[in-house]
DNA sequence: CGCGTTTGTGACAATTCCGTGACAACTCCT
DNA sequence: AGGAGTTGTCACGGAATTGTCACAAACGCG
């Protein structure tokens, strides 16, 4: 089930809205301030944020701008009001993928949301190769280097590795690896996923014990960045 | 399931192609911009690439060109409209492998795919002769030599090699295997392969236990290497 | 038919990998 | 600061995979 985060400060919209995701099948997670919003977007494995630029402590289109110099790619719609459309462009410049003009209907909005969750899906990579820091690894070949030596990844390591890298930016919990990486119908406990981090850790990073690349999103998963 | 990838600005256009090739149970990526798409086709494992021309930030023909200066060998499909009839030639010039103007019938554009998909599957195959270390292979004429020495091979062991030969690098599972060499819906088991990679190691290799050619990619399958 | 060659199967050993548990270190909450 | 929950880290044992050989079935051919 996908799950959707709504960061809007009127409780009555909130509601509204959480109600109304709520029916369509989503799970829902809401919150009515800014700073707390832009924590839950990173501490969270969610699939699209839905944010109100209007909003205490620090406003959306700060939220929108700090997420993505953070590397967090997660699908963002904007809530505006009327008054702010000049905020539309800037809040798609700062990184958010649509935007919706308050007053709107249910409609809408689940029609934009679902648009915007196509479209990840459409974007959505199997990597044939990777490039990051020193490392390079082709996942055709079954074959990785680091500093041009070359480097030893169990298959498994390699599907890991190609399952998280191709959502980079995005925090992808352990149950979604297990099922993706291992296939439904595993034994494997969570545990297994942080020994193959770990050990894909040890050789991917340049000091194992400070991840760069295979972060850790506490209580959440793991997240993949370059 | 094959992979497709479309870049082509037009939005309307965009959408109306994946939709349609979704329905054919093609899994689709998409982009609308030539520097984005070339950097999907390096990265992404397709089988496919619809290139439209006149793109923002990089033309089709520019995409098409670098793409192939880089070993890029995944099948090209230009759009172009009817005023750019000239390039046409220039795209095949550039290495793109078909054409369709528009507009264009979701018939045609499908059947095209298929050609395509189709004429890539066989020319893969059809290794004819094959030289490496000190062995030298003649498929055609079903003929073997180590040092100038003759070798004996038999005909299936011939298919196996021109095979994996054929794929070389790229690591093939011993389902794609017994499935492409032996045929789908095969008694013989998985077994079976390794019995054939073993005799088959015991005359090209020069040390059959630690092999130089023939790999082993443990849980996944084997892979040649010159 | 009988012999040699090719092809497929099974058994066993060797190897590699995977999954788990234990404990330490850390994070978050109150 | 303390406690509960979460994650890092390590090492071990068993399970799965592969190497290897020997042999049986199938085949071709004089």
């Amino acid at each position: 089930m996908k799950k959707i985060l709504v960061i809007e400060d009127d409780k009555a919209v909130r509601r509204g809205i959480s109600d109304n995701l709520t029916n369509e099948h989503f799970e829902v997670l809401a919150c009515g301030d800014g700073k707390e919003g832009y924590e839950m977007a990173r501490k969270n494995a969610v699939d699209l944020i839905i944010l109100d630029i209007m909003l205490p402590s620090m406003n959306g289109n700060e939220v929108c701008k700090q997420l993505r110099q953070d590397g967090v790619q997660t699908p963002i719609l904007m809530l505006t009001s009327k008054k702010e459309e000049v905020d539309k462009v800037l809040g798609l410049e700062l990184g958010a993928d649509d935007y919706v003009t308050k007053p709107f209907g249910t409609r809408e909005l689940v029609a934009r949301i679902k648009a915007l969750l196509r479209r990840q899906a459409e974007t959505r990579k199997e990597l044939s190769e990777l490039t990051f820091g020193d490392v390079y690894v082709d996942f055709k070949k079954q074959e990785a280097t680091k500093r041009k030596k070359n480097l030893k990844l169990s298959s498994k390591e390699f599907e890991l590795l190609q399952f998280i890298a191709g959502r980079e930016g995005e925090v992808v919990s352990r149950a979604d690896l297990l099922e993706e990486v291992w296939g439904y119908e595993v034994t494997p406990t969570t545990r297994t996923v942080d020994n193959f981090i770990l050990s894909l850790r040890k050789k991917i990073e340049t000091n194992p014990s400070k991840p760069k690349y295979l972060l850790t999103v506490h209580t959440a998963g793991y997240k993949f960045r370059r």
